[in-house]
DNA sequence: GATGAATGAGCATTCATTCAT
DNA sequence: AATGAATGAATGCTCATTCAT
């Protein structure tokens, strides 16, 4: 009998690692519709082995969105010291872009695709919606960024570009610097600067552009 | 099946409307994950019948994009004779906005979630690109609109914007026109005064405001 | 599109007759322990055509209870006119009995092993008590049955038989007359002769008597 | 797994108590259907431990109807002085069934249901049976039981009032006394004096009754 | 000897597709 | 041409049994 807290056994660690990267790999690929039975195969593992470590599909997905936003969370958390509020906020908003390119589990959870809302995941994504929503104020409050938009567009934007980014087929000549930059500096008060915007650096997208 | 172009008998067209009024409903109510057997129920039609107009699931749900798309499509074309080409622009965009709202076969459409591309629907959206572009070049010609994007960075933040309204549960305090501000002013060329900033407008989102 | 109430396809009733036998006789045999899968292969068909007939295990199960109970109810109702009271209780249960011999299902369902208490199944079980309870009621007025049981015991009683009947290996040497004859004579009124008591007749159960 | 027979070590003895303790009230609770992890549980023990106690969930389930027939048998033999033969039979019915209410597993095992019979458990129940028949011979020598029943009739009959009073949901108004006077009045001699009937203590079951 | 993780066949159910009527 | 029944592979999940630690 265990008394709960054990660390895990060798194989059962290096499995639920394998699961994890399994399913990691996985939902990034297609989103949360990969088969159970699929997961279990890609770690090698036998369907009931998997079932013992998450009882349900929810909960692997849960796992793997959670420490995506643990991470995520820390990130912004980090950057509520730095000294401008503007640059905090859009290199937060980069590294999230960054971070999720490519995770359509990500995407899934940020916009809240069949998620039961009770759950863990949501409890975290309102925690980064709200280390969010204090970088923004504070750039706000420093004159950087327009007053008029509230935490809710922003992650709507983001959760956007984001999904943007992922478009499958990959949207052909897309730089996510460039979808950023024009967030950016939508978001900037008219009295600042835009600093990202360099005309000279135009680099136009290829085919498609009209003739 | 009908190999040459005879039209279609007349039980035989009402029951393609059918089909594809059920279908529209159905996808726009819950993206592709609804059963053929669902749409069928709603149409008042057999399965059999529904296979006997569309032979695959994927086949109905490219009809549908493909309505959708073709009046997106007439609308940019529309706008390219309009007198300021940065509003021509950016209305076309609240429109497609407008239009693809609540409609979540579209945005499954424009993110290609889980879509084989070797489609017409893969042309059309291609088209639609194309029109776009048209409006962008115009605009960004005329000096209104910034010249380091291309379509295809547009193109990504519509989309994103569009998915980001379908978020279920819908992100709270989210308001469509002030995000799509930021997207448009983020378009606009820095000499040009910004149209859309209002800021005694600011209505701020509700909850989860930093403390 | 199917106003409801057409009979069926010759196919589906040929195939529906097929899943009732196959269900009929794998619950006789098993038990409500079958597997769906075990019954669609009986009866030559898929599982999904299993499922189309009977969107549940238990409803198919019910089914299979229904056409039963509503037999044995014909029964008790048809007694209900019968000259000697008595008998007619008598008799309807001796007909119970011989009818549940060795059918697995009624008994889960007679003593309620795991059934889901709203369903059509406990209604019918109910009017059957209460047939039974006007035939105990009657023969307890005429006198014939003693009037310190009520039908809760009768029908405890008669469960118990039937399943006692049922037991695997079949208990050797096991006359169901002579049981049954033990609870007729218990039921009976003292003063009334009892009926099926015939010293002369006695044949030992073989095996295991005492030396 | 051991072969000779050293006596266990102190803890396995511990465990084995456990276990069986374990097993007994959940196999009491739920009949057989219940996971052995759920027992392993309850017992604070690894799976594995239980299993290296008891290769299969069957034998499990053997040792705890073992001991309880054992005592059963133990009972019945011990009926076998008594002055009032007819009394030493019934009392013993009436030991078993309040020894077995309650007890789903003794019911399983009494009615067979889905025992693969090879067992020792076979040889416990013949040897339960022949005592019972020695109780019955020598009340019908004594001429108190009527000479047409074997112990065969009076195993099933005594079964049936066993899984009767388990019917889940219990059967409402169903008096376990009142249903055991039936069964002994029907075994009973014409000649001797019913002992149980007792006609003005009637107390009509509730529900269901005839109008 | 104990532990609890791993296994994988099995279950009920779903649904895109095919086919008899 | 329409219908709706049939099909069967696939899904998420369970659990008796086996095995590494």
């Amino acid at each position: 009998m265990q008394a709960d807290n054990r660390p895990l056994r060798a194989d059962a660690r290096r499995n639920r690692q394998r699961i994890l990267e399994a399913a990691r790999q996985a939902f990034a690929a297609e989103g949360r519709a990969v088969s159970l039975d699929e997961i279990a195969r890609r770690a090698h593992v036998g369907p009931g082995t998997l079932y013992r470590h998450f009882p349900t599909k929810e909960a692997l997905f849960e796992a793997i969105i959670q420490e995506r936003l643990r991470s995520l969370i820390e990130q912004a958390r980090a950057a509520r010291t730095a000294a401008d509020p503007a640059e905090a906020l859009f290199t937060t908003i980069d590294a999230t872009v960054a971070d999720a390119q490519a995770k359509a589990e990500l995407i899934d959870a940020l916009t809240g695709a069949g998620i039961d809302v009770q759950s863990t995941v949501a409890a975290m994504t309102a925690e980064f919606r709200q280390e969010m929503a204090r970088l923004l104020t504070r750039a706000q409050e420093h004159g950087t960024v327009r007053r008029d938009v509230g935490i809710a567009e922003v992650m709507a934007l983001l959760g956007g570009v984001i999904l943007a980014l992922r478009g499958r087929p990959a949207l052909p000549g897309m730089n996510p610097e460039r979808a950023l930059s024009v967030l950016r500096d939508g978001l900037r008060s008219p009295a600042s600067a835009p600093a990202t915007f360099e005309p000279g650096v135009h680099q136009p997208s290829p085919g498609q552009e009209a003739g």
